[in-house]
Formats: C-alpha cells, structure tokens, sequence
DNA sequence: CCCAAAATAGACCGATCGGTCTGTAATATT
DNA sequence: AATATTACAGACCGATCGGTCTATTTTGGG
C-alpha cells in the first residue's frame, strides 16, 4: 500500500513546487496547492504535517531538479572550461524553457522572507554553498589536469562566477528582457577564457 | 490643514517600505502597517485607496531613497571613474548598514511575485532601466573627458557592472555572509580597473 | 474661541487563511 | 470476495485577510 502514498507525495511537491517558485511563500496557498493537485484539504494534510513541511520539500525538489539537469551537462563533458560553458549554456535557456516554472530556485526563493521562515534560509545557504562547490570541483580539477591557470584561486572564482550567472537572471527578469541574459552570460564566458585558460 | 495629511502619508510610506522591502508584498498586512505606524485601519484608508496604492508608493519610495543616497556619492566624485568606485563602496556599505531595511529595493521587489501584481513589475523594469541608465552616463561622459577607454561599449558594459553588483547582493544574502559581497565588489573593481582605465 | 473640514478610530464585512477531524471511498492482503 | 488499512473528501474551526463605513476626534482658519 505504500506506492500510491509515494507517488501522491510526489504529486504535490511537484505541483506546489511550481506554485513557491513563481508566487513565493505567502503567495501560495494551500488552496492553491488543493487546486494544481486535484486534492482536497484531507489529502494534502495526510501526507504532509503543514504549509511548511511542503515548501522545504518543494523547495528542495526544485532545487535538485535544477541541480541534477546541471549534472548531466556537465557530466557530458571531460574538459573542465568546457563544463564551465556547458553551465553557462545551461543557465542561458533558462528563461526560455526553465526546468521548473519561477526560474532558479535559489534567486527566486532568496527574494522572499527570510526572517519570517527561517528553515528556508538554511536550506537556501546550504544549497548555494552545493552549487558553488561544484564549481570549486570544476576548476580545481581543471588545474590539476593543466586545463585551467593554476594560479587562479578556485573558491574565489567560483563565486565570481555564481554571483554573475545570478545577477545575470535577476537583472533579465528585472527588466523583463531575455535577451540581456544571453548578453551578460556572453561576457561571462569571453571573461573567463581570458582568465582561465592558458 | 494639507501639511498634516502630507506628514502622515509619508509616516505610513516610511514604515510600509520597511516592510515591504524586508517581507515582500504578500508578506506584509495591513496590520503589520498598523502596527507599524500606529494608525488604525481607517487612517490608512484615509490616505491610500488599497494596499496595492501602498505598495506602489513604498517601493518608489525605496528605490528614491537609494538612488538618492546614491547620487549624492557620485556628486561628490569628478572623475568617472572614481565615480563607478563610490557605487562599489555604496554597496559595499549595503548590508552592514542598508539604507533602506531588507536591502536593495530591485532586488527584494524582483524576488517576489511579478505575475500576480503586475504593477509591482513595471516599476522594477522603470527602476532598473534607471539604474542602469546612470551607469551608462558615466561611462560615456568618462570617455568623452578622457577618463575611460573608449573603446568600451558603455551599455553592455554598464549591465555587467549592474548585473554583477545584484549578483554579489544576491549571493551574500543567501549565504547570509557578509565578508562575500565585499570581496566579490573588490573582485569587480579589479576588473573594472582592467577594463576600463587606460 | 468657534466651527467647518479633515483626519482617524474601530466596529464591521465577506472572503480566505492554515489547520483539524470525521466519515467515506479506494486499496491491498488473504 | 471479504476485510483491515490506508487515502482522501469536505465540513468545520478560529484567526486573519483587504476593505468599507460611520462616528468621533483633531485640526487650522476666521
């Protein structure tokens, strides 16, 4: 009896994921949660124990799901610029055609209340620190195998990295403008050929 | 008898861009701008028509308030370049002491829900554009004195530079590390240094 | 000081919020 | 096919939502 109470549970999350990313903590309601499902009050609160409970796991799934479609590209490749590209082509069809409705989980959940909802904070901190990690990887293995300048300092290009591809997306969907995403993330790459490949 | 309406409207403006900035739009209630601003219900309503009227008003509010703390630092510089570094310092100051609570307007109102207050939308896309327009200024007044390289394409360039301050606020915000947006706004000076100084 | 006009308090409204609970329907085991 | 168990519907709860309206207080000009 346990299979239909998995796939309901993963019904919802994938709804009301959708639903947190676009319209935000307080901007969903069960309600809205009850009308993507087709579910009924009983059936949400059976499987799960409260609003809360629902968006840390929505948020969680959206953020893997971002996060595994992210492998997989960068799996695809064995050169580590050519990772860092595949990423960079990643984000550009974000706007596009988003893994999941909202845009990057990580932006569009960083935008809300921090203060009022303090597990979604935690959960946000630990999975940015997830995506700059892997781009730690990335380059130090480039280094290691003579792909990238090994002076650069890892950790700290990361992050320029990451905050670029961020600030890329939230001033594209500041100014409602796709096309300055592919802009910024153009630059992007042709700044980090000249700082990183030899 | 207009000067104490006057005085009111911009009590209630004041606390509600508090809020607003720091919890988002359906994060904030009406009672919360009650509470805030010692009226009751009828007080606000007699200055403002509907909750949306308030927010509208109090992220115009927000933004002047940056934008004007803001130029007043550009003023104060000749050269464009030392311009572009008294915007990097401004932000660099951003989360030890905001200006505004909740930090940049562009960035906590463009987190929220653009699809379900549409107007919240046009005075984002207005304000960046704003934004993004200074920046252009300086640049090409910087090349026309002499001051920048002209060879650099000041729109694009004033993007990146926007892009990658919103990125680096992002980012600390989500790590809820501070030390982050400084080093990442030292990173861009450097770059900015190469980029643009003869 | 008075009085018309403006500002505000607060009761009230229907709708909706997140959440609980009970009864019924679907499901899997035997 | 019968039954024990799980999944779910939907009525219901108190609280709160944004908003209206009237009565009262505060205000500034004469």
């Amino acid at each position: 009896m346990e299979p239909k109470a998995e796939r309901t549970r993963r019904h919802i999350i994938e709804k009301a994921a959708s639903l947190f990313n676009r319209k935000g903590y307080h901007g969903t309601s069960m309600s809205d949660i009850m009308q993507a499902t087709g579910l009924a009050k009983g059936g949400l609160y059976g499987h799960f124990k409260s609003k809360d409970e629902i968006v840390a796991e929505s948020f969680e799934h959206a953020f893997y799901r971002v996060s595994d479609a992210l492998a997989l590209r960068i799996k695809s490749k064995a050169d580590a610029f050519e990772k860092l590209e595949a990423i960079l082509e990643f984000y550009s069809d974000f706007l596009v055609s988003p893994i999941v409705d909202g845009g990057c989980p990580i932006l569009s959940y960083s935008g809300n209340n921090l203060e009022e909802v303090p597990m979604i904070g935690k959960l946000l901190a630990k999975a940015t620190r997830t995506m700059l990690d892997s781009l730690v990887r990335i380059l130090e293995k480039g280094q290691k195998y003579g792909q990238i300048r090994p002076e650069i300092e890892a950790e700290a290009y990361a992050e320029i990295i990451y905050s670029r591809i961020e600030g890329a997306l939230a001033l594209a969907k500041a100014t409602e403008d796709t096309t300055r995403l592919r802009r910024l993330l153009d630059a992007l790459h042709h700044d980090m050929k000249r700082d990183l490949l030899l």
